[in-house]
DNA sequence: CTATTTATTGACCAGATGGTCTATACCCTC
DNA sequence: GAGGGTATAGACCATCTGGTCAATAAATAG
């Protein structure tokens, strides 16, 4: 019990920093304050890439501020190669969008250089221990912006201005099987009704959603909440 | 300075929760740990939701799990109102889909009923101070939920089976005013290009995506992150 | 009971769309 | 300089799409 612990606790780690002071201060640190093994660090992510197929470490702690390729498409490429590594980033920034866009490509923790050592320890150890750990007052950052980019996203048409509450029932069946791509007499069939029905019914779609074709009907509905129910989807 | 702090804390609180025993628990706890006011409870949303509109409280407690209408239908029609009520969602379990949604429709806050008074007496005052607070444990449970949702979206299709990554770059040119609901004139305008050249392209395109209409097509660089850069967009 | 809304269908037509084949010109690579 | 990929363009044609007008039946609202 105690031993699988201490076997936990010594997680390898694998440093990237192109300011060469900041990688040997932050090394120093986890190597006198933690037990953590830091088996490698790089200056440029691609470098840090190659290092980490090697080595195959389980935390990664990645600078997001670099030239060349930056840190976000660092951590998306290591993530795409699912090596199981563990990726914390590391700014001097607080900025919303960094932490969101961060966490949204798969970061396990988000660190400002700025803080204190204890709290850099304490987000390694909590990474490491299968845990995503944000500290407060970034979290509360994420969510403020997490929250924001709803608030445009749904509440910036209301009700009355929906064209699509407008809909009839059977006008929506007919729109849902438009945006799946079916022609009129794939809804016909669908809807055991004749393919003229169907298409006065999409006429007076088009009439209510303002539009002139199907392709825009289509996009009309997608951006306006017609098939949000079905399933989680976010985007940048 | 002394002033307006104590000012501050003094926020009135509605506490609404269909079981009434959990009610006045809540409701006297906080009285007596701390300095909110309490100016209303109620055991529907629908008597919250008028409650709310007559005392104009900073902060509403509000159970998520309550009959008739749910609690987070609540939240969503409060915060419609917008009368920048401060609403902490309250519930027994920490189901990573509850806070989810929870967080995404604006709830400044959510706290177990299992917690300790103390926790809750600080959720509250962390919300009233204008932040927006989730235990540590909620905010792992949140993150793991929030990047699966992700991986499941983003991470489904590889680079090789994503097949607008075979399009030219003038195919993505047509094809993103396709996605647009622009006509094949309109396309031709825009590029400078003739309706023929347009046509040859659409055709391209369709075969390469293996679809049969424009509407296929747009559904399907929707779907495969064509116009992910635009806006961050979510919905469930 | 009458008026309105909704769902249904037909007919007709212009124009848009999609499929196929062919052809030229440019650029790049081998 | 031959070959491959890309962008351009025309011709032809079947089909699909969208617009309009008219009509019936059922259900609902007033």
């Amino acid at each position: 019990m105690r031993r699988s612990l201490d076997f936990k606790k010594k997680a390898r780690v694998i440093i990237v920093d192109d300011n060469y002071d900041h990688l040997s201060g932050i090394k120093e640190l986890i190597e006198i304050e933690s037990d953590f093994d830091v088996v490698a660090t790089a200056t440029s992510a691609s470098v840090a890439i190659s290092l980490i197929k090697k080595y195959r470490p389980e935390i990664v702690l990645m600078d997001i501020n670099m030239p060349e390729k930056d840190g976000l498409t660092a951590i998306a490429e290591i993530e795409k190669l699912d090596l199981g590594v563990r990726i914390i980033a590391l700014t001097g920034y607080d900025d919303p969008d960094l932490i969101f866009r961060a966490m949204k490509i798969g970061a396990k923790g988000y660190i400002l250089k700025t803080m204190a050592s204890a709290q850099l320890i304490y987000a390694i150890d909590e990474v490491a221990a299968g845990k995503i750990y944000l500290p407060a007052t970034l979290s509360s950052r994420f969510f403020e912006y997490f929250q924001q980019s709803f608030k445009e996203e749904t509440q910036s048409v209301s009700d009355e201005e929906n064209l699509l509450n407008y809909l009839t029932q059977r006008e929506e069946e007919v729109l849902d099987l438009l945006t799946q791509g079916i022609t009129y007499k794939g809804v016909a069939q669908k809807l055991f009704i004749s393919e003229t029905t169907v298409k006065t019914h999409v006429n007076n779609i088009f009439q209510k959603l303002q539009v002139n074709d199907r392709t825009q009907a289509v996009l009309y509905a997608l951006n306006n909440g017609f098939l949000n129910r079905r399933k989680v989807k976010i985007a940048i």
